[in-house]
DNA sequence: TTGAAAGCGCTAACAT
DNA sequence: ATGTTAGCGCTTTCAA
């Protein structure tokens, strides 16, 4: 019969075993020796009481929350369901709960003594991009308090480890690709968001690509494309308009792709025959309705458990790793000329 | 200058302002009065000592954690995401934060006094489907613990308050537009998964709508689709192979509904003109290289709202409502035969 | 290996 | 309107 409402405590489990309260703690913690046959006895009133310890009394106590915090912008998928995926699991792994945070365009939340995470709650947290402004970041470096940025390197003269892929290699490769393979030398590039990191990395991809090919920047070939599908649309439709016909268009990531393609097919234009297009991120595989798109694959998954990985260092108190990079992977499959195998 | 590790408490702010802990704490929670003047003293202090309360000393001594939970089987785009950033919104909206946790399959972690997410760390928790097994429902319902049910309705006998869609209407006026408006007859049905409560009432909504029209079942025409772009393919290539040939497929979800066109493109079938294809949730229209899908649209960001909306009613010992039906809505697209106005 | 007891930082009576 | 103080339920010395 589970006893209703008012809650077991360790005082009842150390009544109920006839042992100190001290002793409940060390059989739940296992952090001090305990003689086999108390921590059984122990055991067995804890489970007979359903006795659960209060998070709350075990923080104040002990000064860890086991709790780890995300902080990102915004829940949008499909980035975001995959590193959540891995972070959750990271956190479930470490025996971590797990609180999660978004700003939404709402920086004004997060001052004063409001704050939805940091380490009156957490015992470290991760940033996901743009999910905490410099200042705090600064504070919270100042506090030793934990912190893992996630795609998103830390500010100037801060060194808060991060987590983040390959964006300029795959990017290369994926350029290189266009061009040794395929002999495209007009290959234009849709810029994602200002501000955003992958999207600077894979810009200087694509011009290192061009440099060591010797094939020199056309600024017209160059345009924003948000990482966004009906951005890149428009970018495509704007370039057509004008006259301006790639032989290849690198869209800066899948999202893109898409608006890109659908641009061009719009204008009668065939993927890969007339114009070759290739994205990034390889987050729309999924879909097979899509002509088999070439881009560069991105484990966005592992980016999430890695992040945790360093975190949980951290906490512990080991050495930082300054950057984890994770290896991007060129995926050819049709849109880029390739014959795809079956 | 922010002070360094050891953390600013109740008490520095006290001294600083020149008043009791008391006080502060009031300040703080805003729940008795106090002087304007002497806030204003209190709020300076905290400010510029950059005092933040802590999370665990506060949820001792009040015994409120203001976190709600969320358990769910597992992180799966596309529908986790919106009803994620659903639940995340209504928390941050009511000042609370958000815990959350997967069992990914994994229900012996849950068990034990390691429970995830409860009493001993949130205020009440959402539970998305298959979140959380039965008994540990009937525990938590018998401590009077604050739970919603997302997705689900509660087992026999346990009046926890359910958040869900109209799954059988929006099914019914699904299969009825097909028979109404297109004529069709011969309407295949692909299954969910077992057990999956959305997939069952759409099954009766299909069959009350075939009732309704006095078309007989065909046995047939019903095969398992398990909301499962492959499954689904194979299943349709089945009957393709078997030579059965319906006028119109309703898929069951959007997922089935990919799986279904693309099992009849390759089959060199044209979708609608040899076949209709409908399918349910509306997640992929905002993919544009997919034929248009008619389908019935889930209002999935409002069932996280409506359920965190819930959870923080029972929090505060309001009045539950046992039950939350959100309305679908159907979305008339090209597949299923319309023409689509532009 | 175990127990006693002093906090952890805050809230909420209860006084005043 | 403000202060005093007794806990909240645990962990963690320190002793034994």
């Amino acid at each position: 019969m589970p006893r209703a409402k008012s809650s077991v405590t360790i005082a009842d489990v150390a009544r109920e075993a006839g042992v100190s309260t001290a002793t409940v703690s060390r059989v739940i913690n296992e952090n001090a020796p305990v003689s086999a046959a108390t921590a059984m006895r122990v055991r067995a009133a804890i489970e007979r009481l359903n006795y659960r310890p209060s998070a709350a009394a075990r923080g104040l106590a002990s000064r860890r929350t086991h709790l780890i915090g995300l902080l990102a912008e915004e829940i949008s998928a499909p980035f975001f369901a995959p590193i959540l995926r891995g972070i959750e699991k990271g956190a479930r792994e470490a025996g971590l709960g797990l609180l999660i945070h978004c700003t939404q365009g709402t920086p004004a939340a997060n001052s004063g003594y409001r704050r939805p995470l940091g380490p009156h709650n957490t015992d470290g947290i991760l940033v996901f991009a743009g999910g905490l402004q410099e200042e705090e970041l600064v504070y919270l470096t100042s506090l030793e308090f934990p912190v893992v940025l996630l795609h998103r390197s830390p500010p100037d003269s801060l060194d808060i480890p991060a987590v983040t892929v390959e964006n300029k290699r795959g990017a290369r490769e994926l350029v290189r690709h266009l061009i040794e393979v395929h002999g495209y030398r007009r290959i234009a590039f849709l810029r994602g968001p200002e501000g955003h990191e992958d999207s600077y990395w894979r810009e200087q991809g694509y011009r290192e690509a061009l440099a060591a090919a010797d094939i020199p920047i056309e600024p017209q070939l160059l345009a924003y494309g948000g990482f966004d599908q009906k951005i890149a649309q428009q970018a495509v439709t704007a370039w057509l308009e004008q006259g301006v016909k790639p032989d290849a268009i690198f869209a800066g990531d899948d999202e893109a792709a898409t608006g890109t393609i659908m641009a061009l097919q719009a204008a009668g234009l065939r993927v890969p025959e007339d114009v070759a297009v290739v994205g990034f991120d390889d987050v729309y595989l999924a879909h097979p309705l899509m002509p088999p798109l070439t881009t560069v694959h991105v484990p966005i998954e592992a980016v999430g458990r890695e992040g945790v990985r360093e975190l949980v260092r951290l906490i512990a108190g080991g050495e930082p790793e300054p950057l984890t990079l994770l290896p991007t992977e060129l995926v050819i499959r049709r849109s880029c000329g390739c014959q795809e195998e079956a």
